[in-house]
DNA sequence: GTGATGATCTTCT
DNA sequence: GAAGATCATCACG
């Protein structure tokens, strides 16, 4: 398929590489409410961002002990200290991808952690990419099952390291787009960082507040609600 | 609702 | 050789 002939079709516009040149606990909260697009071999998916976590670069004082940044460059994680607006996916647990969009200034490796998305586009075909069966009633509980986690996103999207690592998330003609629909959010709150062992008490974690598609236990879906202006 | 357990393998030391 | 930015399932209350 080109992906070009369908470019009318995405929703909103294209988010450019400058929403992603300042440090990672700056651009998590802002990257709340907008959209991911994923165009492939298996059609048009897309769901809305309510969940990211920071992960500050090496640079950073003090550094950050829970980023893979942290103990400078690898084949693994080069991506990060590249050009910002770029996917970084990595394999988690030898069963799940995780997927991280690359922000701040080349060298910084500054780091965005998507955790989960409310599903908009293409529900039928991220249930099949989940082995869950179809279901008419999409109740909220089936629904979070989808999208509500970084490991499911990348499953329900197809997203994974082999083909979308390293991808310009800026590019029209990218396959991977993050886009806005002019969706505005209202409240965003912050939590500490899940399933980390270091730092686990940086207010890094950042959600739209309310969003039953947030992750995580019910303890874990509510946070300091962060005041106006602060965004 | 919460907490514990195991699956499974890539990456870096 | 150990750790890891996870998830599904199970027991329990």
């Amino acid at each position: 398929m080109k992906i070009g002939s369908q470019r009318g079709k995405l929703p909103g516009r294209l988010v450019p590489r400058s929403f992603f040149k300042t440090s990672p606990d700056r651009v998590a909260p802002r990257l709340l409410g907008k959209v991911l697009v994923h165009s492939g071999p298996s059609g048009l998916m897309a769901g809305r961002i309510v969940e990211v976590e920071a992960y500050l670069g090496p640079h950073n004082n003090p550094p950050d002990p829970a980023a893979h940044a942290h103990r400078g460059i690898t084949p693994r994680n080069a991506v990060l200290f590249g050009l910002s607006g770029h996917a970084y996916v990595y394999s988690i647990y030898g069963m799940y991808f995780c997927l991280n969009i690359s922000c701040e200034t080349e060298g910084h490796a500054g780091s965005l952690l998507l955790r989960a998305l409310e599903p908009l586009v293409g529900l039928e075909q991220m249930a099949r990419n989940r082995g869950l069966p179809p279901d008419a009633a999409r109740t909220e509980a089936y629904l979070r099952r989808l999208t509500s986690g970084p490991g499911r996103l990348c499953q329900a999207l197809g997203v994974e390291r082999a083909s979308h690592n390293g991808l310009d998330v800026t590019d029209a003609r990218s396959p991977l787009q993050v886009r806005d629909d002019g969706y505005a959010v209202k409240d965003v709150a912050v939590t500490p960082r899940i399933g980390i062992k270091h730092a686990v008490d940086w207010p890094l974690r950042f959600v739209v507040a309310g969003n039953g598609f947030v992750s995580g236990p019910a303890r874990m879906r509510t946070g300091r609600v962060l005041g106006a202006g602060s965004r």
